[in-house]
DNA sequence: TATTTATACGGAGGAACCCTCCGTTTATCA
DNA sequence: TGATAAACGGAGGGTTCCTCCGTATAAATA
C-alpha cells in the first residue's frame, strides 16, 4: 500500500513538521522518475533520475530506498486514474461497452507511457507493494465492470477479474514496433467478444 | 536471421577450418547462456555466463558481440521447435483444436523457461535479428493454423496471424505469481472462442 | 614431424551504475 | 536568535559492461 510514501512524507516519531526541502525534493524526484522511467523503462539509471531532479544520489535513496519504492510512487498515481474512470463508466454506459471502453482507455494510457507497462509487469513478477495496490485497484475496477455485465446476462460468468487483468496486461504489453495501437485495440475487441455469453 | 551465428561459426574469408577450441567454446557459452537467461531473465550478467562456461569474458564477446546476439542463438532453437509442431498439428488435427493445442504448447514451453518470454518481448521492442526470425517462424506457424480454420469456416477472418501472435505473447507474458498456468490456459481458450465464426 | 601463421584466448582497464556511509548544511522549534 | 533534528551531497567500494592487446595454440605447410 502507501505505507512507504506515507512514512517518507511524515516523520519518524517526534512531532516535528517535515522539512520543506525534503518535500520539494521528493516531488522533484518523482517527476524526474516519471520521465526517466517512461522513456527508459524500469531499469533506467537511478543516478540519471537524481541528476535530472538536480539532487544528490544520496537524497534519492533516502526518499526511495529501493527501485521498487520509486515505481510504487510513480505508478500508483496512474492506476488511481484508471480506477476513477471505471467508476464513471459503470454508471454511464451499457455493460459490455463500458468494459470495452475501459480497456481501450488502458491502451491509450500505455501509448504515452512506454515504460509503465514494463514496470507493472515487473511488479507482477516481483513482490512489491505496488503489485498489491495496483492489482487491487485494477481488479476492483474490472470486477465492477465485469460483474455488471454478468448480472445483465451479457457476459460469460466463468472468467474472473483476475483473469481479465492478466489478459489485459498481456495484450497491452504485446506492443509491436510500428503502429501497434489499432492492432491492440482489435485484440481487445476480440477478447471482449470471447467474453460474451452465447 | 542466422547471419551472426554463421559468421562466427565460419571464418572471415580465407579458407581455413574453424578452430576446434572456438567451436567448443561457442557451444559452452550457448549452454551456459541458456541456463543463465532462463533463470535470471534477459538482463542477467554476461560475465556470469562466461564464468559458468569457464571461459574469459573476452571470448564471450568475440563470439557474441552483443547481448542480443546471444539471445539470437539461444532462442532461435526453441522457436524452431514450435514451428515444427505447428506443421504436425496442421496435418493431424481438427482446425480450431489444432490452433488451441499449439497455443497451449507455447504456454507449456514458457512454463519451464521463465526468461525466454522476456527475451522475446525484449526482441519485440528492440530491432534484433531474433525478432525477424522468431516472429517469422511463429507468424508462419500461426498462419498455417489460422488459415486452415478460416478456410474451413470455423474461424473469423478479420484477424491476422500478426494480431494473434501479439495476443499470444501478451497473454503468455502475463504470468501471475503463483500457479498461473490454469489461468493462462483459460485465457487462451477464451481468446480462441472469440476467434470462432459466429 | 617441425615450423609458420592465422586465429582464438584471457583478463586488465576505463567507464557507468549500484548503494552505503558520513561529514556538512539547513529548516524548524524554542 | 541559537540549538538541534533532519536532510543534503557525494566520495568510495563493489559489480558489470565492453574494448583492447599480448600471449597461446590449432591448422596449414614443408
Amino acid at each position: 500500500m502507501g505505507s512507504d510514501g506515507e512514512k517518507t512524507r511524515r516523520e519518524k516519531q517526534t512531532g516535528r513538521k517535515p522539512r520543506a526541502d525534503s518535500l520539494r525534493n521528493r516531488d522533484l524526484l518523482l517527476e524526474a522518475a516519471t520521465q526517466v522511467f517512461s522513456a527508459g523503462g524500469p531499469q533506467a539509471s537511478l543516478e540519471a533520475v537524481a541528476r535530472r531532479a538536480g539532487v544528490g544520489i544520496g537524497t534519492l535513496y533516502r526518499h526511495f530506498p529501493t527501485r521498487e519504492a520509486l515505481f510504487d510512487a510513480v505508478y500508483r498515481h496512474e492506476v488511481d486514474h484508471l480506477a476513477e474512470l471505471a467508476g464513471q463508466l459503470a454508471q454511464d454506459t451499457e455493460p459490455v461497452d463500458a468494459l470495452r471502453q475501459w480497456l481501450h482507455a488502458n491502451v491509450r494510457l500505455v501509448a504515452t507511457k512506454k515504460g509503465m507497462i514494463e514496470g507493472l509487469q515487473l511488479a507482477a513478477h516481483g513482490s512489491s507493494d505496488l503489485k498489491a495496490y495496483s492489482f487491487g485497484q485494477l481488479t476492483r475496477s474490472i470486477a465492477l465492470l465485469l460483474d455488471r455485465g454478468i448480472a445483465a446476462g451479457a457476459l460469460r460468468a466463468d472468467i474472473t477479474p483476475d483473469d481479465l487483468l492478466r489478459a489485459l496486461l498481456g495484450i497491452l504489453y504485446s506492443q509491436g514496433p510500428d503502429d501497434w495501437r489499432p492492432a491492440v485495440l482489435r485484440l481487445v475487441d476480440v477478447f471482449v467478444d470471447g467474453l460474451r455469453r452465447r
